[in-house]
DNA sequence: GCTCAAAAGTGACCGCGGTCAATAACAAAT
DNA sequence: ATTTGTTATTGACCGCGGTCACTTTTGAGC
């Protein structure tokens, strides 16, 4: 399980590289799939807080160790789960027209915004893994913001927004400013407002020129 | 140990109210000195991320117990050794003159920047603390970001910025570039450009008017 | 089929944060 | 000095994430 490590695999390589050494083993896959499925049903049942890696095992048949040899750790596997629950939002969110305008564009992030906010848990992670966790490796987390700013950039090339400052500064300011809000709903003092309609202000005058 | 509860105590007390039941005692003060103490020490020989509760209760010379009775959890002790230096940090800047532009403003910036850059354990508990962690009580990290707002709110009240925003806004935006900022610096990918280059464009398109 | 080296899986074990029933230290009242 | 109710301290214990020397399985070459 070092061909395999997950440090370089994101979930859906065909490894058609078997000309090196060893190739990889559909036992490999299989068991992948049951750890992923199992800590799939748990999440469903108890949440993503409440996960705990005996549990997945468990569940998924296989020893602790077995777990340890496809996860690097739990937060390698958390990182594929929401990454994925993530994909699915921006997904959706890529489904639906282009917003056209601040308020667009804030209605078009409530489904990111309700990922983030389901679980407090769910944010740290977030956060923990939005910085790449360590040098190198890349995890899902890191890579769904990727794209996220991606998706930013294209809604505001055909957005009427200032054009002083280059879309992807824009579009980061826009991930900081979700974030800043996403924080702020965690708080204890700021959690009574609800969140669109605290980003508004935020966004209106960072992508609107001042009239 | 409910009365002193650290859930209340943010490590200034006198503690004046010996009416109601019991007075603290002097033993206690002398404990939970003891207890900083010996993690300041821990800190000191090797860094944040290290520090062991083992480790800091053997030194201080009492049992595990103890130091849950005087901290919630890890984290608690921890809000408390960083928002002390963040304090300290914030009183290095108010000693100095008030910026007067972004150029000033960023430069104002680098000790803080420079103290959640240190190690990316720090830069963590402030997140997961910034939000005030859990509904009621407010940590030291959280008090410590609404004097920096303050702190932020008073500089911008007499700098050439925008107007068309409430000061409180332009103020927290500030506190989310920065955020981003630190966040990027942990990311493998951008951590070659340096902080404050990076952080300037941000602030100088979300405090200026574009022209 | 058999061999054998590499890959996959195992589970006892460890480190560390956190708990709690029991105990000791304290201070006020008698 | 003794009792009494409260507060502070103790340390054995637990849960859970993570490790690793060892066993089992696999499949390419014979």
């Amino acid at each position: 399980m070092t061909a395999v490590n997950n440090k370089f695999d994101h979930g859906h390589e065909p490894w058609q590289t078997r000309g090196m050494k060893q190739p990889v083993q559909q036992r490999t896959l299989k068991t992948r799939a049951r750890l992923l499925a199992a800590a799939e049903e748990v999440v469903q049942a108890q949440g993503f807080e409440a996960l705990r890696v005996d549990q997945v095992v468990v569940r998924a048949g296989v020893a602790k160790g077995t777990f340890f040899a496809h996860f690097t750790d739990k937060d390698a596997l958390m990182s594929q789960l929401i990454g994925a629950r993530i994909n699915a939002a921006l997904d959706g969110i890529e489904a639906r027209p282009t917003p056209r305008d601040v308020d667009q564009i804030v209605q078009a992030l409530l489904p990111l915004m309700a990922l983030l906010t389901r679980e407090r848990y769910v944010f740290d992670v977030f956060l923990r893994h939005s910085g790449a966790a360590l040098a190198e490796e890349i995890g899902p987390i890191a890579e769904t913001i990727g794209r996220f700013q991606e998706v930013l950039e294209r809604w505001l090339d055909g957005a009427p927004v200032r054009r002083d400052v280059s879309v992807a500064v824009l579009a980061e300011g826009i991930q900081a400013f979700l974030i800043q809000v996403i924080a702020m709903h965690f708080c204890a003092l700021h959690s009574d407002i609800d969140m669109p309609t605290r980003l508004d202000p935020y966004l209106r005058a960072w992508l609107l020129p001042p009239a």
